[in-house]
DNA sequence: TATAAAGAGGACTAAAATTGTCCTATAAGG
DNA sequence: CCTTATAGGACAATTTTAGTCCTCTTTATA
């Protein structure tokens, strides 16, 4: 069982080499999966779910690419879970627009309810500007 | 994402279900599989899962069944997710055996090593017997 | 203004994981 | 020895995740 998954990975790693030598330069996807090893165009997608969610900022045309449009201390790794594959939630009953029949009945929920904040809060405590710190 | 898939899901159900009217009965797989309304033939491989993690203990032939062997309230939901999905990692860096090639030079390695020990702390700290115990 | 360098977006495929079913074997009670 | 139950493996179906490819749009600049 594995709560980030490849795409979050990808996404990650991508935002820390742009955290990294911030120059305030756009990163041209090429450079990015060449430098993180990742696929290409798998990237790409992945990082225009950024784009939406506002955590970077694409630019078409030659010269363009993408750039992180936020402080990195205030991105944190649940909005990049989020953004790339979707709400964080310990099981179905829990998701956005999915709820569960038995919601209400349910003898499971109480305990993990909390048990879901925690982790959301877990997530949202590590940001990129701490992955990208260089380690001593 | 979700953390909790269908099969521990079946498998708290099924627990919570024994461990509410604990005559020390053996419980069939037929009536778990009703009363939890789930497939009976996945739950019971699903509890043979439980079975050789020594949550429960099962027994064949007439009059058998499945039975918890141990206290509820030793029984955590970290326990029953191991038991059936597998190991908890944040990712697959962390997943026993898989490892990762650049597990030592990884930045992102620290703080979620972190987070991962909160989590399984946290699914820890929830029990069957918390789980089975009627709300008010 | 033509060209080339980017990303946007959708369709599609591939692979993997998860869930579910079925069949045969084995154990045990009556 | 018959019936009830789990054990275990093979298999199928479904869903999710990952990855690729093709065409379109945007834009800098020669």
């Amino acid at each position: 069982m594995e709560l980030i998954r490849r795409n979050t990975d990808y996404a990650l790693r991508a935002l820390v080499l742009m955290a990294k030598d911030r120059t305030g330069d756009v990163y041209v996807v090429t450079r990015l999966a060449n430098e993180a090893r990742v696929p290409e165009d798998f990237l790409r997608k992945t990082l225009q779910r950024l784009d939406k969610a506002g955590i970077i900022e694409s630019k078409r045309g030659p010269k363009g690419g993408f750039q992180l449009s936020k402080d990195p201390a205030r991105i944190s790794v649940l909005d990049v879970m989020e953004a790339v594959q979707g709400p964080l939630a310990v099981n179905r009953c829990f998701l956005k627009d999915i709820g569960c029949d038995n919601f209400n009945r349910c003898e499971l929920k109480e305990k993990l309810i909390g048990a879901q904040q925690d982790m959301v809060d877990l997530f949202k405590s590590v940001t990129i500007r701490e992955l990208a710190a260089e380690r001593g």
